[in-house]
DNA sequence: TCCATATATCGAGTAATCTCGAATTATGGA
DNA sequence: TCCATAATTCGAGATTACTCGATATATGGA
């Protein structure tokens, strides 16, 4: 990742409204919600939420697909690794003893329980 | 992490001039740098870059601490765990299967295989 | 105390962003 | 074709952010 989509990312995570946005559809993966219901949702006027929902889309956070007449919106959990992997990158860089212990604080909420969750959809 | 302290760190970090100042002082660590030194670093006017360091420290990605006429900044490590943990939160919450593969990405970055990968400090 | 160095704050001009009413485009059904 | 629904784009006013010259504050040394 560039700092150039870092960036994007970043000013799009910047935005109360946006923000929530981003955290509710990672909450309704995989299946996504219509930009509707998000308007609703977040008590947003129709066509501001279509501004918002651009400019994450832009930034590469989120993507759209038509169903009929509706247009849903889902989070891009890649971004997410890439975000995250872009803000540790230069300390993993040349020290991992840095770096190791950030992961370590990762770890744990994600640690699976059982072996059953091996294989994630992915592209 | 609240979403406000979130917001703050993301508006910082959404400016290429801030960014690049907090991948410096991540690569400097923990020695740091002062103000001065890096103005001077990104060709930026002196009072110009203050302002962006007041921007960081207020966010919490970077801390200053005054040795003798300077002022040493220092990034803050704690803030990306943080940051990149508030990321990831979402996912991980009910659902380890989703946010696993995120965290098996991050880890292979900062696993001390071999330690002669050090980076010569270079500019 | 006076001066030089290092950084922060003020003020103003410019640019970008946020918001939302109004108009526009796209889809599906009668 | 006409209509209703769903979403986007346009336009403008209000707010916020960026930049930098000028000025102010803080420290150390003579």
């Amino acid at each position: 990742m560039e700092s150039e989509r870092a960036i994007l990312a970043f000013a799009a995570l910047a935005q109360s409204t946006r923000l929530d946005v981003f955290r509710l559809l990672i909450a309704r993966e995989p299946e996504g919600l219509p930009a509707g219901d998000i308007a609703r949702h977040m008590s947003v006027p129709q066509n501001t939420m279509s501004t918002h929902l651009a400019i994450l889309t832009r930034a590469g956070l989120i993507e759209a697909e038509r169903q009929s007449r509706s247009i849903i919106y889902r989070a891009k959990l890649d971004a997410v690794r890439e975000l995250a992997f872009y803000l540790v990158k230069d300390c993993c860089g040349g020290r991992p003893e840095i770096c190791a212990p950030l992961i370590a604080d990762l770890s744990p909420c994600c640690t699976p329980k059982n072996e059953a969750t091996q294989e994630a959809v992915h592209e």
